[in-house]
DNA sequence: CTTGCATCTGTAGTTACTACAGGTTGTACC
DNA sequence: GGTACAACCTGTAGTAACTACAGATGCAAG
C-alpha cells in the first residue's frame, strides 16, 4: 500500500493532480487511514499508469473516461477501443496539417523581414492584413 | 463607425470575443452612444484585424500585446518582432515534432489491433504499460 | 407606441491542471 | 511521552482563451 506521496513518485503525476483525478471521478477513492489519509493498492496504480500514458499520447480525460468503460464492460469491445484510438489519430493528424501550414507562413513572413529598424516592418504589415495563408 | 454587431460581422470574431479582449485590456475602449451602446471606428477595425491574424497565426494574446506594444513604441524595433517571430516559429515546430511522435506511436499500437471482439486488446494492453516511446 | 432584435453587464462554465492557505497526521528521535 | 517536521488533508482560486448564459436595457421600423 502507498500514500499518495508514494504513488506520485511511481507514477511522476503530482499529488495534486491524483487528487484532482479522485475529485473527477477518473480514479475511485481509495481507502484511508484511521487519520485520513490515502492509501493506494496496486490496482490503483496501474490505472494511474494508463491514465499517465493516456495523456502523453494525447487522449483528453474524456477520451480516457470512455476508454475506462470499455475496459470494464463485460463484453471486451476491442473495436470500439480502435475506434476511440482511430479518430484521436485523425484529430493528431489534423492539427499537425494546420501546424504545418502555420510553419510555412510564419517562415514565409519572416523571412521577409530583415531585421533591421525598417519603419515598415514586412511581418506587421502582414499581420494587419486579411489572411492569405 | 460601427455597432459590436457590424464590428463582428466584418472580422468573424464573436460578439463575446470583443468584449473580452476589450476587458483584458487588448483592445481600448470604445466611444459610446447615448444609451452605451459600443460603436468602432476604422482604426479600432484594424486592430482587431491585427488580433484575429496573429492568432490564426498562433499566436497567444500575450505575445500579441507584446506586437502591440512593439507596434506602438516609437523606435520601431524590426528586430524584436522579429525575435518574437522565430521563437513562435520554434514553438510551432517544436510542436509539429511532438505530434509526429505521437501520430507514430498511435499508428503502432492501433495497428496492431485487429478490431475483433478479443480480451486483450493491444491497444489498452500497452496502456497499461509504462512509456517506451 | 409597440414589437422585437441588438446590446448591455456580470457571472459561471470549459480543459487539465497548479498553487496556495491554514489545519491535521504520521513518524523519527530524544 | 513529548516534540519537531515532513507529509498529508480540505477547500478555494488561478491559468488561457474564450463561450454561454440571465436578466435588463437600447434602438429602429412599422
Amino acid at each position: 500500500m502507498d500514500t499518495i506521496g508514494g504513488l506520485s513518485r511511481k507514477t511522476g503525476c503530482h499529488i495534486e493532480t491524483i487528487r484532482y483525478y479522485e475529485r473527477i471521478g477518473l480514479l475511485s477513492k481509495p481507502p484511508r487511514t484511521e487519520g485520513g489519509h490515502r492509501l493506494y493498492n496496486k490496482e490503483q496504480i496501474k490505472r494511474l499508469v494508463f491514465i499517465r500514458r493516456s495523456r502523453e499520447l494525447g487522449f483528453s480525460l474524456d477520451e480516457i473516461r470512455t476508454l475506462f468503460r470499455l475496459v470494464d464492460g463485460e463484453r471486451s469491445t476491442c473495436q470500439e477501443v480502435k475506434t476511440v484510438t482511430e479518430q484521436h489519430l485523425q484529430d493528431v493528424s489534423k492539427k499537425i496539417s494546420d501546424l504545418r501550414k502555420l510553419q510555412k507562413t510564419l517562415r514565409a513572413i519572416s523571412s521577409q523581414c530583415e531585421g533591421g529598424l525598417v519603419p515598415d516592418c514586412p511581418i506587421i504589415e502582414s499581420l494587419f492584413e486579411e489572411k492569405r495563408l
